[in-house]
DNA sequence: ATGCGTGCAAACGATTTGCAACTTG
DNA sequence: CAAGTTGCAAATCGTTTGCACGCAT
């Protein structure tokens, strides 16, 4: 039977606090801030055990994986610059999509659009 | 200037004609068998470049990653087994959501749904 | 008391990179 | 012809793993 550890509420603390979406070396650094004694392997651990209950996801970026546990948005990601925007949607996209699914057991529902953003729309048009 | 290469035309058709959602170690082994002397190295640089285009995508599953080219259907994934099964939604959600974005250039969008498939359900209520 | 979770460091393996040869435009 | 791309193999570095100890149940 899995348990509840100190660490693994430490960890999800501060991955909750934190608003940006952190790599797997940025939450660790994070954490070890925060918590310094909690080893790298923990936090590893952390994340693929929460991930497989669905409680955290990995965003498909095309360039580092970054995670985030809030479900309450959906993402934009500049592939130019890499940078990713919390995307609030007007529609409630989400409940059309798992309703069209509801014959399944669904944990968690995300939207990933891949774009460039306003910075970046000049430097796009030149390299390509 | 980005050049067209006769490789690059290779991996792409090959990834294109692939029905599953590969691996990058299975799109090379898929690669290999038809075209034997291209690099383990070009198709990892091929999909690099061509998810920074937009034109790949990285599905972010919660365990290996997987890569699509083909973006009129959706993707449901089991984190029991990490079977990734394609949905087509009858409502055509990804307009709505490209429409509450129109101010940005998009390139793709993607939709992952994460839950338990029915060969899992029972399984999955053991292990928690 | 049992056995799962942790922390450390070592092992692993997927991905990246340097370079000479080759292609593309 | 010049510059980008390839293929190979080596280097890199993020992730996983083995093990002894600590802690949750």
């Amino acid at each position: 039977m899995e348990r509840e550890t100190k660490q693994q509420k430490q960890i999800y603390e501060v991955l909750e606090e934190c608003k940006s979406h952190p790599t797997l070396l940025e939450l660790t650094h994070l954490v070890k801030e925060k918590y310094p004694n909690i080893g790298q392997a923990t936090v590893y651990r952390f994340v693929r055990r929460y991930m497989k209950r669905g409680i955290v996801m990995k965003l498909s970026s095309f360039d580092e994986d970054r995670y985030d546990i809030n479900f309450n948005h959906q993402h934009f990601q500049c592939v130019c610059c890499g940078k990713i925007e919390d995307v609030f949607l007007k529609n409630d996209v989400v409940s059309l999509v798992e309703d069209s699914l509801k014959d399944k057991k669904i944990l968690n529902t995300q939207i990933l659009v891949q774009g460039i953003c306003d910075d970046c729309k000049e430097k796009y048009e030149e390299e390509m």
